[in-house]
DNA sequence: TTGTATGCGTTATCAA
DNA sequence: TTGATAACGCATACAA
């Protein structure tokens, strides 16, 4: 592999002169051009492990997410990538099977990485596990406390699929939410419950039913609520996941959508689309989301700590079809 | 950050006692038991890029996708994580969204970051264009004549479910197949050639439809099949974003599976699952492709060059359910 | 504008 | 078994 060495050697000039071009410094358009031609003959490649040596800088990322298998969370990567990439940093992505224990174990592991940042969907791990690592962090879709997050209005967004379905007539709405322990399900939560305040309406606990982020859940709530006698005449999924299980549940019931139950899902796009009709669905902005913890990290490593912690809370989008009945 | 020189003055030993103790060395037990507690004591942890520096080993990988967003690779992905991280890898990953140009791009991108070895689906790059990265590289899924490469058996894949098809008395089977241009679109056809070939019926052109690999074209072809006259009384999908805009389509036209038209699907186990009955599947052994991907990829950084070009061929799964129906 | 020289933290050689 | 030291490729302070 060719070095600057070589580039200094082929050109007559310094490596010092070499460094300045590589790195934007003032060097002679005559020079410039000599440096060029060389780099490209000799094919020279910038060797990352001097330069982070050097500048005490790897210019890597870390991502930790739950999941890679669920949508929402690899798009958003997809995205994060091609935003840091922009900003010159490249990627490094773990899983922690949203299993806690994985989770600090694979966020050590990637600090000692020396990576200069690093990005968390955090499910158990505390603020203090968190600053210890002492690297510049960005929490995304979960907030904690005292940290830097990156999250979307979930109230709102909950609160606005379950008024949807009050002013259709509803008011026997069914929730399936995940664990009270991690943010986004405590707060949908509380959405319901505001629309319900809203309206002057009285909750039935029994219509809410807690379990985890996942499609067996969603199965398995989704079935106690349809042996609910009477039944609720609709259905509100608050994850991806929980989705997928609610809907394969209501169609091993052989139940239609919305002729027999009325149904709003959560960030699916095109598993709803396979449906006819299509199922209304709660939508999060994973673009604008990837853009805003990325940039936001890019200031942290860049020693901006400005405004911290930061809470940046985005708004989602109800993407109304046809899964909503009306009622009375 | 602490360095050795830290744990070397704290213990009193020098550093390249320190660096024995670190590699695996000779260190007397009493010292090894000071260094240890030292680097407890100072949390010091390994300078990578110093490390790589001096090694010429960057102990990372580059994963290169079509796309993170399909499940069979993000999947695919988390098991090759799991798999280099047990072999002291880290892993960077990239998609290129299926765009060939792209794809070479981000190859370049890739192979500019100093990785030692890269994993790659690849769409359009040349073996020359991959030979010239002058980096240890494996291909996944798909093959290229002269490169490394692990894929599954696809022609026996599809040859198996079309034959399941046979025997339930179909002669009109549909094929909704990729780009031919990808080996796997390739091979899948052929696949679904030699099962008529075997039964020693003809195939009609007009029933295998050629087209991407996504949802789109998924939904189109599935149509068009739907069209004809008289339509396909079995339809075989070749991929799972194939899959799942054929179900889009079947469901639009308010088809019953396998009442009004049987179906086998490919690579999917969630969505196939919503319905009911759910779908007969081709299934990929992904975490296998994974693993040996991963054992093939981390022999070659080690300068194994045994039995190079390696083409090792995995066998699918046909995981039947009801989607099948009987005719005659 | 360009060049010289130093050091980043580590591994590895060689001598002790 | 341990230690002194050179070298990896680069960025940078400073001198020219």
């Amino acid at each position: 592999m060719a070095t600057i060495k070589d580039v200094a050697r082929y050109t007559g000039l310094s490596i010092a002169t070499i460094s300045k071009y590589l790195n934007g410094g003032n060097v002679l358009e005559d020079n410039r051009r000599r440096i060029g031609a060389a780099i490209e003959q000799l094919d020279y490649k910038v060797n990352h492990a001097a330069r982070a040596l050097k500048t005490n800088k790897t210019m890597t990322v870390g991502v930790l997410l739950p999941s890679l298998y669920t949508p929402f969370f690899a798009l958003i990567c997809a995205d994060i990538e091609q935003f840091l990439k922009a900003h010159g940093y490249s990627m490094i992505v773990c899983s922690y099977h949203d299993d806690p224990a994985e989770e600090i174990l694979k966020l050590r592991f990637l600090q000692g990485l020396n990576i200069d940042g690093i990005i968390v969907a955090p499910t158990g791990v505390t603020a203090d596990e968190l600053t210890a690592l002492k690297t510049p962090i960005v929490l995304m879709d979960r907030s904690i406390p005292g940290l830097d997050s990156v999250v979307t209005d979930n109230i709102a967004a909950v609160h606005d699929a379950v008024e949807e379905l009050i002013v259709h007539g509803h008011r026997r709405i069914g929730m399936i939410v995940g664990p009270l322990a991690v943010t986004t399900a405590f707060e949908r939560k509380l959405g319901y419950e505001r629309a319900f305040a809203d309206y002057n309406l009285t909750v039935d606990e029994n219509l809410i039913r807690v379990g985890g982020y996942d499609i067996a859940s969603g199965y398995r709530e989704m079935l106690e609520l349809l042996n609910m006698d009477p039944p609720p005449t609709a259905v509100m999924a608050s994850s991806h996941d929980i989705t997928v299980g609610a809907i394969m549940a209501a169609y091993e019931r052989k139940l239609k959508i919305p002729e027999d139950i009325s149904f709003v899902g959560y960030d699916e796009e095109q598993i709803t689309k396979v449906f006819d009709p299509p199922v209304t669905t709660v939508l999060q902005p994973m673009e604008e989301i990837a853009q805003s913890v990325t940039e936001l990290l890019v200031r942290r490593m860049g020693g901006d700590d400005n405004g911290h912690p930061q809470l940046i809370r985005l708004k989602t989008t109800l993407v109304r079809h046809q899964s909503i009945g009306t009622i009375g």
